[in-house]
RNA sequence: GCAGGUGUGGCGAAAUUGGUAAACGCAUCAGACUCAAAAUCUGACGGUAGCAAUACUUUACGGGUUCAAGUCCCAUCACCUGCACCA
């Protein structure tokens, strides 16, 4: 019938020549950005999950420009990090070369399936020119004091040979490798992002994010306000201090908890009778992965300390300490006043010491229901007989302020950014370390610091990077002594480069700076900004930091990069099961494009279902949609030469424009696509259709199938192309129908349907409705009770 | 355990936000066209009863509010997602 390949690479290949998709950055235009992540350019291709999220920002960008905006609607590839790397290794390639042709591959699929990016503006992460910059923030970090060096217990996996962020090593498994992680004490470069902890929780209102995306960065940031409480060491003149969010039960401390890791274990190792018991659980602790150690319904282990006693400071109380691996050495203080009586996990531990429990809050008793809730405080000298845990908890903090022992204090799950990785395939961290003047940062007009080439980029197995076996170049000068020095030779995590790139966008030729303020300013914030929910606490949680740092350095106008954040559904397999090569469910793109044509593929993504949700792929769905456009194509040979909409079809017309339009700006594709199939049937039904009812369907369909609809505006010379042409405009007026159906129904039931003109009175649908044979059966002989009219729509008799 | 979400035909889903449930598409069945196939077109399609008009019934489950509930409220169940010994 036709041949789409040809129609698509014609369009295609007008669209770059004419460049009608790039962006400007002096325009008078009212500015519009759509993002997409940007994917890694792995060796697999394009994934059809690709293609829904791209497909839905595209039409939204085509829809933008034909609106009138000044549209940014960049692509770029995120390529350095683990996935390059695993490719490279397996294929025993070099990593710059294979990631180049991943590029390749994508940009060539991204280009069939008729994407609207504005390719002047790609780069990849990877690029010296783009990573002089991700090092030189970098460095501002550094200048700040918000990128430090500690020796910390990071997570290790032992597959990847590397460390692993808090991030990505949720659950204590390698999200990359799913490898349980371990612990290794290494000296690790750190991103204060603690420091934002409040500014991320505030900057959230800013946003438009789902609630979802919202929800679960509070919960990661995770944010609690109490108090901390130092309680003396006995025969000591120091304290071990504690993290409580409920000081006000201080009376109900029966003993206390370190976590096996805790610092005071070695300081008073000499105190500490059982000394050797101790050291046995901190081994039997180190042994357990995360996973096990958090496993909630595992009985609780521990150990008394011997001789190691703390001072309750409200009541001079002697109480015993223990340890145990249920409190964290990294929340809080790694320490805990347990309150038995009204904490679950304390009431366990107690219960199978044989530890005293004291209530504090009348009905409060941890077997009874609700013992967290507000209660008559008891047993609790000062604060006896307050029944509100607000007022019991600001006493109680007064009190320990008046008497120095304590204070109100803020604590956050959030912790610092682990930010290196001991890989080869990332940006070099630009440091130098001296002997004489300690941790020297490169200085800037030396950047970038390119990576340099090396036969083997293999993990070690020592934990340190590859790079460290290339001595010429971790050799070197001090840049502030001149005496020999050596580079740090460990990369940035691949967020780095993605925490910026966005920024990026909006200048990406710059090589002054990172990108202009003048740039910066007009782009603004990221209007609408689609990815995978995976990365609601990772990545965005990244960008949010970096973004909020450089905006308190003065380097970016906006307080917040993004302002909508939205989120597709995955694409599963026929099976309904999560695509994989192991489950042989996966279906490629490629292949779909080829049988079916790029526009087939978008329509049918656009109309697969809700577009957050997930959606198990179908190809008769495909086909479906691919009949639908064969529909549009033979619609061609009803078109008559009338310039005019059809009088019998300008109402439906008008709704319809309404429909796509505001559809596509609400996501909702699915109702958007099935509008027209409808505005396409009703075409069908009639002998013939006008030049401009044609050219209208055409219009509104192109967002989404863009190339068979401007070859079919072409061939019929229907007007100009739509890539030039405005968005039709609905007639308000012409949207209601002059006729309406009311529904006819006696207690709710219905009874019949009755055509009126619109607006007809209340008086007179009522009476209408009552003559109808099939409404008088039913309210005959029977009182009438009630009579509701609502004009235009229904008529319901309440009849006994 | 906490937080958020979802539940509608054989399937993907709609439903003007309280007003005719199942639009649109897929699959299936029957028919037309054809030597035949494909494509296309016509019709049927939640369940029960009926030749039919039609009636009853139906939005996970049970209550409630209302003239009217898929939609609002309460309780229950199932599933999904995130967080989770966070003091």
């Amino acid at each position: 019938m036709y041949d789409f390949k040809e129609i698509e690479e014609k369009w295609q290949k007008i669209w770059l020549e004419k460049k009608c998709f790039e962006a400007k950055n002096n325009s008078e235009k009212e500015k519009y950005y759509l993002l997409v992540e940007f994917p890694y350019p792995s060796g697999s291709g394009l994934h059809v999950g690709h293609v829904r999220s791209y497909t839905a920002l595209d039409a939204m960008a085509r829809i933008k420009r034909m609106k009138g905006y000044n549209v940014l609607f960049p692509m770029g590839f995120d390529a350095f990090g683990a996935p390059a790397e695993q490719y490279a290794i397996k294929n025993h390639v070099y990593p710059a070369d294979i990631v180049n042709d991943c590029i390749k591959v994508f940009k060539s699929q991204m280009l069939k399936l008729g994407f609207s990016f504005d390719w002047s503006r790609e780069f990849a992460t990877c690029d010296p020119k783009y990573y002089k910059w991700t090092q030189w923030q970098f460095l501002q970090f550094y200048k700040a004091g918000l990128a430090y060096k500690a020796e910390k217990e990071i997570n290790w996996c032992p597959k990847c040979l590397t460390g692993l962020s808090n991030e990505d090593a949720e659950g204590g498994v390698c999200e990359r490798c799913g490898t349980k992680t371990e612990k290794k004490l290494k000296s690790q470069w750190m991103l204060k992002m603690s420091a934002y902890a409040d500014k991320l929780l505030d900057g959230l209102e800013k946003t438009d994010f789902m609630d979802k995306i919202k929800t679960a960065q509070i919960n990661w940031i995770g944010r609690s306000e109490g108090a901390s409480v130092n309680f003396k060491i006995e025969g000591e003149d120091d304290y071990l201090e504690v993290f409580t969010t409920r000081p006000d039960t201080l009376y109900g401390v029966t003993f206390m908890v370190m976590s096996p890791e805790h610092k005071y274990l070695e300081k008073y190792q000499n105190k500490i009778k059982n000394i050797d018991e101790v050291h046995k659980y901190q081994e039997y602790a180190r042994s357990k992965t995360d996973i096990e150690r958090t496993d909630l319904t595992r009985e609780k282990t521990g150990v008394k300390l011997d001789g190691f006693y703390v001072i309750n400071p409200v009541n001079n109380e002697k109480v015993q300490v223990w340890i145990s691996d249920y409190v964290l050495a990294n929340y809080g203080t790694g320490a805990i006043m347990a309150v038995p009586a009204h904490d679950q996990r304390d009431y366990d531990f107690a219960t199978k010491f044989n530890i005293p429990i004291i209530e504090v809050i009348e009905g409060g008793d941890i077997n009874k229901e609700a013992y967290t809730g507000d209660g008559k405080m008891i047993n609790s000298d000062i604060l006896n007989g307050i029944d509100n845990k607000k007022e019991a908890i600001s006493k109680m903090i007064n009190f320990l302020e008046e008497k120095g022992i304590g204070s109100k204090k803020v604590n956050y799950k959030l912790q610092d950014w682990i930010f290196s990785r001991q890989r080869f395939w990332g940006e070099p961290i630009p440091m130098i370390y001296c002997e004489d003047c300690g941790w020297v940062p490169v200085p800037e007009e030396e950047l970038p610091l390119v990576l340099p080439e090396v036969p083997s980029y293999e993990p070690t197995e020592t934990g340190e990077s590859p790079l460290a076996n290339v001595t010429d170049w971790v050799n070197c000068k001090c840049p502030k002594c001149g005496k020999d020095a050596k580079r740090e030779t460990d990369t940035m995590p691949n967020w780095a480069g993605s925490s910026w790139y966005y920024l990026r966008f909006m200048d990406p030729h710059n090589d002054k700076c990172f990108a202009s303020m003048d740039a910066l300013k007009y782009w603004g914030m990221v209007d609408y900004y689609n990815g995978g929910m995976e990365h609601a606490t990772r990545h965005l949680l990244y960008a949010r930091f970096w973004h909020e740092f450089l905006y308190d350095q003065g380097l970016v106008p906006t307080e917040e990069p993004f302002k909508k954040r939205v989120s597709h559904g995955m694409i599963l397999g026929e099976n309904g099961e999560k695509m994989s090569k192991s489950k042989g469910n996966v279906v490629n793109p490629d292949d779909m494009v080829n049988s079916y044509g790029a526009d087939a593929l978008r329509t049918y993504e656009m109309f697969i279902g809700d577009y957050s949700k997930d959606a198990s792929w179908s190809e008769n769905g495909l086909k479906g949609c691919k009949r639908f456009l064969d529909k549009i194509y033979r619609l061609k040979d009803k078109v008559n030469d009338d310039n005019e909409y059809s009088k019998d079809l300008e109402i439906l017309i008008n709704k319809t424009i309404k429909k796509v339009d505001e559809d596509i700006n609400s996501m909702n594709y699915n109702t958007a696509v099935s509008a027209l199939m409808i505005l396409s049937n009703e075409y069908d039904k009639k002998e013939n259709i006008t030049r401009k009812d044609y050219r209208t369907i055409l219009h509104l369909l192109n967002p989404i199938a863009p190339h068979l609809t401007e070859e079919l505006n072409e061939m019929l010379s229907l007007g100009k192309p739509f890539y030039e042409s405005s968005f039709p405009e609905y007639d308000e007026n012409k949207i209601t129908f002059d006729k309406v159906n009311i529904a006819c129904s006696v207690n709710g039931k219905l009874r019949a349907t009755i055509e009126v003109d619109k607006d007809t009175n209340e008086n007179e649908l009522l009476k209408l409705a009552k003559e109808q044979e099939n409404v008088k059966k039913y309210i005959e002989e029977k009182e009438i009770i009630k009579e509701i009219v609502i004009k235009n729509k229904i008529v319901n008799i309440v009849v006994k």
